[in-house]
DNA sequence: CTTGTTAGTGTATAAGAGACACTAACGAGG
DNA sequence: CCTCGTTAGTGTCTCTTATACACTAACAAG
């Protein structure tokens, strides 16, 4: 049979899923799909699908989003692998999930395609019924980004480019779901000097213009081989 | 279309390949094995081999440490999944990597079964060449182990049920791979209150005899959710 | 010109991290 | 039985860091 030695075992299926979260003045946001194609089709689910067998995890989580949703630029990390017996009715199969962070303002305008009939940014607070265990998989992602966004510099990836100091306030209020000293903060993240001010100014806003700043990743990169440690 | 949707995609096949780590006197061990079966036969190994369709991720990876070392009893978590095309001569094989602990005074003698032609403790730094791309998994599990131990109290797994302070600084030293002020660990572990002194000491050793002490996971669970966050 | 909203700034107090050195107890080995 | 080697066990001081806290400035909308 197989050629490549002892007999070779049953395949399962491998899906990659993606949790992608975006975030803008009401909060956070996750990307779902309303599935086109059986099984559960009509219900909201994460974007995602089988992988080929010539492409990596990461390249199929990629493909997945830019097939179902368009989106392409954004971080991209793996997040846990499902594999629970029935938590698909096509069979067995393991899901690779992922978690990926996208800048909203570039990302607002979703386009649906393939197997997906719809995609759209939904409050997490507001997420409805999902697909599969997808709810559970969504769990795990959002228990992850608040773990992870307080030692990790990755809440970034979810603001534009350049941004005020009270937007990444307010990214780090949303998501750790509780109010930061306006002070210390600033304080605290400046202290990092990872955060370089552009000379901008923010433009047509209703109060005093605040100060645009940007990340940078190459310095940081230093500061973190010189064994500093990012902390909100 | 049929019963169970669209025409369902070629399948790869799924491992679950195990780094599990012990510690003793003479530092952090790997558990490997010597295959005994094409392809890499006579190679070192992680534990690990195909899922069942029948049984989920960590069931097989429990499984699989049964069948091929004999260890039984232990920590085991999953660590992440590798999906390189290439990564395995049998064609596309998809790896769920776990990373488990044992109290290495449980499992010195490891019995070698099935697929194993031979399974013996490796300390890290002696890690000879392995099949396959289980070099860059147990890269993974030990930055991993290396940025966990710090947060979470897992070190414990690690150490016989009832151990001495010294030998607790002694594992966060060679796990973190630095040495630890003597007052300042004590102070700190034992002000975090979720260690229990059992009156007992050691027996026969050739210094003072320490106190021995036990990790009471009751006490720490409830720290826990008071918003304690453990820390060495 | 009033109102609403965010920008931007400093200090004092409390808590925690880290540096640091000696005596006590035990077994091994002469 | 004496010495040596090894680990047990203990406090204090200093410095750093976290936290609590309030006002003036600038801008647009109405």
């Amino acid at each position: 049979m197989s050629g490549a030695g002892a007999l070779l075992p049953e395949r399962p299926l491998v899906t990659v899923d993606c949790v992608v979260f975006g975030i803008d003045e009401e909060g956070l946001k996750v990307l779902l799909i309303e599935r086109g194609i059986e099984p559960c089709s009509g219900a909201h689910a994460l974007p995602g699908g089988f992988i080929h067998l010539d492409e990596n995890l990461d390249q199929a989580a990629l493909r997945k989003l830019r097939e179902e949703t368009g989106v392409t630029s954004l971080y991209l990390e793996q997040l846990y692998s499902f594999g629970e017996p029935g938590r698909d009715p096509r069979g067995r199969v393991v899901a690779v999930a992922y978690t990926a962070l996208v800048k909203l303002s570039d990302h607002r305008v979703i386009r649906a395609t393939t197997d997906a009939r719809n995609a759209a940014w939904v409050p997490v607070k507001k997420v409805p019924k999902l697909a599969f265990d997808h709810a559970r998989i969504l769990a795990v992602a959002l228990a992850r980004l608040r773990g992870k966004v307080r030692y990790q510099p990755i809440g970034f990836e979810l603001l534009p480019p350049r941004f005020t100091l009270f937007q990444l306030q307010q990214l780090y209020q949303i998501i750790l779901e509780k109010p930061l000293d306006k002070r210390n903060f600033r304080k605290k993240i400046l202290a990092m000097s990872f955060l370089r001010e552009t000379g901008e100014r923010e433009q047509g806003v209703s109060h005093r213009a605040a100060q645009l700043y940007r990340f940078d990743k190459r310095k940081y990169r230093q500061l973190e081989k010189a064994g500093f440690n990012f902390e909100v």
